[in-house]
RNA sequence: GUCCCCUUCGUCUAGAGGCCUAGGACACAUCCCUUUCACGGAUGCGACACGGGUUCGACUCCCGUAGGGGACGCCA
């Protein structure tokens, strides 16, 4: 039987059943096979990306294609405060740059409030929530009175059962649910196993707010079932949560999506990820040179593995990522790790994409690359990049391939530049012209004459008075390499400003 | 204060009771390559938090302790 099933999940198509009948009947055939994966993204708009909510994200995304399903989009705006349009796009803007890609509209709960209240009212009209008109105060009271008490839930559910008065006058109330009062609730989930809580843990907590507004654990449940969410998989800090919206589930009735919970990502000293560990945010790390693919497998790696490997592209990770070998322990931010994955992504990328990238980062700095900066960029770039860690270093290490004099010169390389460095480019310099072609072998014997000639054959003697002078720089990539793409002119003019400027 | 979760080299991790003299990667150290800085190659250093059980046998299972993290809003 469950054979038959199988077979004709894959002949038929389930997508377009999805769309052909309503999510109700559609969720009436409990054909578990039919049923295809779709987990979601649900950022707050706090107008930039997370570190932690993007490797949240790259883990729905990853699950929805490993099994050929979707990963929604909804922006949790419930409390109306939060909407803005640019917080929204900031992080459409992250995602976009990730290359994590999402399916159907962007949903904003906000717009959706109306269908939260319906749900809260239904639960009401059922006998399943009720109204509750404690004043702020009242509350507050019960607060400290639990805290001293050492009671674990504070309000005492004066108005689920026996109300102690009729409704007071002009007091818009609050909607509560009516949580389990006693027995143990479990959670099953893909990757803490099952946790446990006693009942007794649980509150009537609020679902509709004084103003008939939604709170955040209603709407969240309420939409990921009218989505049709199968998976959630979100960060641990939402454990404890998960028993109050199975509350919600149960009194409706719904079907309980299966939950995976994250270990949070920790900084460097172990401490919660913060402003204080300076970069939190996607897009601090593109500015300061990682590549997206080398986040994503760095990301992929902080808290999954896949035995051995390391190195794992985004297309082998949609084949191999599962909820099974999510680590169960919250793992440490480490920038010498990235800097190791983003090194090996920079190496294996196109060169023509890495010119543009840093070309962007001069930009930013103010410098003005020319067509022939570019192809000189070009030139060298295979040994650019094999060079260096990040797109900042790259464009740290090229950057005198781009410029024009004046440039400054660094202490080190003025250093170099003391009558006896100055002499033996002087002498670099009267034999330029001579060269049978402008070729870094040439350049490189003309350098290795002198330094039989003038410095008892020591090359550095020479190489680093000439690196000084041409580059402004006491370390450079390959010297001979970079004065063939500079050319003899160009060479020649720096050499001259150097020799008068210092 | 109450509850929940976690704990293998400095860091990320492999490990499904004997395959473990605990494997890989990053970092670090040394050496090689080399005109500088890097890249690359080789070698090395380095961990089962602690204490009890269970078992012929425990990194693996159970219970405590300690440490770390998280949640307890008319925030999300």
């Amino acid at each position: 039987m469950a054979l038959i099933i199988e077979n004709s999940a894959k002949a038929t198509t389930s997508n377009l059943l999805l769309y052909k009948y309503p999510l109700e009947v559609f969720r009436e055939i409990e054909y578990q096979s039919l049923m295809t994966v779709i987990t979601r993204f649900p950022p707050s708009p706090t107008g930039f990306m997370h570190i932690g909510t993007a490797r949240t994200g790259l883990f729905n995304w990853l699950y929805a294609r490993r099994h050929g399903g979707k990963m929604l989009f909804r922006i949790e705006d419930t409390d109306r405060s939060r909407h803005s349009e640019e917080a929204v796009q900031a992080i459409i803007n992250g995602l976009n740059w990730m290359g994590i890609d999402w399916d159907g509209d962007v949903v904003s709960q906000f717009a959706r409030s109306d269908r939260h209240a319906e749900v809260a009212h239904e639960l009401v009209k059922a006998g399943k929530a009720y109204y509750c008109y404690c004043t702020p105060e009242e509350l507050e009271q019960m607060r400290e009175d639990a805290k001293k008490e050492g009671r674990p839930t504070f309000y005492d559910r004066r108005w689920r059962d026996n109300p102690p008065s009729a409704p007071p006058e002009g007091v818009s109330p609050v909607v509560r649910i009516k949580a389990p009062m006693s027995g143990e609730r479990v959670v099953h989930d893909k990757v803490q196993g099952d946790v446990r809580v006693a009942a007794e843990q649980l509150d009537d907590f609020i679902i509709l707010r004084a103003d008939g507004t939604p709170t955040y654990m209603l709407a969240v449940v309420v939409d990921d079932h009218d989505m049709g969410v199968t998976h959630v998989i979100r960060g641990d800090d939402h454990l404890n949560n998960t028993f109050r919206q199975n509350v919600i589930y149960e009194a409706m009735g719904w079907d309980i999506p299966s939950y995976a919970h994250l270990p949070l990502i920790l900084g460097p000293d172990g401490a919660k990820l913060s402003k204080r560990h300076g970069a939190t945010s996607v897009e601090e790390y593109r500015d300061m040179g990682y590549l997206p693919e080398a986040m994503r497998n760095y990301l992929l790696r902080l808290g999954w593995s896949h035995g051995d490997d390391e190195i794992i592209e985004t297309e082998q990770a949609i084949k191999w990522f599962d909820l099974e070998h999510i680590n169960q322990g919250a793992a440490r931010f480490d920038f010498d790790k990235l800097n190791f994955v983003n090194a090996h992504y920079m190496k294996l990328a196109d060169n023509d994409r890495l010119a543009d990238l840093t070309i962007d980062i001069y930009k930013l700095r103010g410098i003005n690359v020319s067509e022939i900066g570019r192809a000189r960029l070009m030139a060298r770039m295979d040994e650019l990049k094999s060079r260096a860690k990040t797109l900042v270093q790259l464009a740290d290490d090229a950057e005198f391939l781009v410029r024009d004099i004046p440039y400054e010169f660094e202490e080190k390389a003025a250093a170099q530049l003391n009558e006896d460095g100055k002499f033996i480019v002087r002498v670099i310099h009267d034999n330029l012209t001579g060269l049978s072609a402008f070729t870094a072998d040439e350049l490189e014997s003309l350098c290795k004459s002198t330094a039989d000639y003038h410095r008892d054959g020591k090359l550095g003697k020479v190489m680093m008075p000439l690196r000084a002078a041409v580059t402004g720089k006491a370390s450079s990539p390959s010297l001979v390499h970079a004065m063939e793409v500079l050319g003899l002119e160009e060479v020649s003019k720096r050499i001259e400003y150097a020799l008068s400027k210092l």
